[in-house]
DNA sequence: TTTTATAGAATGAACGTTCTATCTAATGGT
DNA sequence: ACCATTAGATAGAACGTTCATTCTATAAAA
């Protein structure tokens, strides 16, 4: 770890975006729907999609609200870009597991699965994503962009399990590890004073079952 | 299965309401109230609790707006009942699991969850749960009713792994089982595509040491 | 001097809620 | 049994607000 301290928006531009090839103008144009896309997250995750009205938004952005429509075309599309941008990171942390020695990947997941419960430091992370399936719910275009992402992901992780761990079934290991980390970060709603102490033996031995070959196969 | 074919909101009657004791005048008032539940439900699901307006719940209740407000005092109060309601139904269906056998609890669980998986029949209600969920991040008096209900859940299930089951660490496996399957229905969204054939093995293999002594324990 | 950035007013629709009016069902006195 | 009176059921218009979006105008940059 030697770069030096980004926001987790700057670290999706390091994927993804070319900054290198842009001019000035879009920089900027770039930083600014940065800044609407981080205070439509805050204000949907505080009221929701649709309790969020754009006045809101525009007033957490620091611009008026004739403003934010010169860089999205509707309150939609924000909606459409706030799934894109949280996707990609996603897909970043799933590289970030990807890096590791093979025997480390195991621990690296419980460390994540202990964040889930104890810490408070994914909480908003975990809201806007139950928002965000909320809204691809009933909304084809943003279940759509959800869906193709968790296809990159799934594959991603997949080969993680196939190739650095030699686990058959890798896709139906993902699939079930990915609903037990998804089921976990709501349960905490439901279950707020949820003590992790008795909850990571019985984890862990989740995870020996999923990430190791089954001796009947 | 003697008693006839009654709604899923019959059933939640039977356990919670004492319909005996009811004048006529009351139950044509708790049957309205149902058919505004109902016609919420639906529209919330279809368009989320803020997209969803009251002139649409009333077209779908065949009601007036007015008349909605006769029998509820505002849309918090309907959102209110309506997951007073669902977590009542999903205290009966708990109750169910703790009728049968000790010996065909597994195989029950492992039946939902293949109904979750590869059905519909449950798509509306996990819609529902999950815009459920959305609303209690963000509004208080809904997390509180979702928290109440969800520990009375919890004590259920977790004598039945204790008693029935003569488990340890009932708390701990109630907690990952609901992760798990809370988890696999979101699943269901991000991965439309999901096959149940090659997720079964490996499902069983997890309910099984959720729902088996460990051998160093 | 022509784009781009920005703010803010204007717009028309939809929102949750309340008000008013009518119609139906029950109640009570005789 | 019958009318008078009250209570409840119901619809729909009315209210004030907020919504997403568009329009107009001005300031800054290229």
């Amino acid at each position: 770890m030697v770069r030096r301290n980004m926001s987790r928006h700057e670290k999706v531009d390091l994927v993804q975006k070319a900054h290198k090839t842009m001019t000035g103008a879009e920089k900027r144009r770039e930083a600014r729907r940065d800044q609407v896309l981080d205070a439509a997250s805050a204000c949907f995750v505080e009221h929701g999609f649709h309790g969020a009205g754009m006045a809101k938004v525009a007033k957490k952005a620091q611009m008026s609200v004739g403003h934010i429509y010169h860089y999205f075309e509707s309150k939609e599309a924000i909606i459409a870009a706030i799934v894109d941008r949280e996707s990609e990171l996603a897909v970043e942390r799933f590289a970030e597991l990807y890096a590791l020695p093979s025997d480390e990947i195991a621990a690296a997941m419980i460390n994540r699965a202990e964040d889930i419960v104890v810490t408070k430091s994914d909480a908003f992370q975990s809201a806007l994503n139950l928002e965000i399936q909320a809204e691809a719910q009933r909304n084809p275009h943003i279940a759509a962009i959800l869906q193709e992402h968790d296809k990159k992901i799934r594959g991603l992780f997949s080969n993680i399990l196939n190739t650095k761990l030699g686990l058959t079934d890798a896709d139906a290991r993902t699939e079930l590890l990915m609903s037990l980390f998804g089921g976990l970060a709501s349960r905490v709603l439901r279950n707020p004073g949820l003590k992790r102490e008795k909850l990571i033996p019985l984890f862990q031995s989740l995870m020996h079952n999923l990430l190791n070959e089954p001796a009947n196969a």
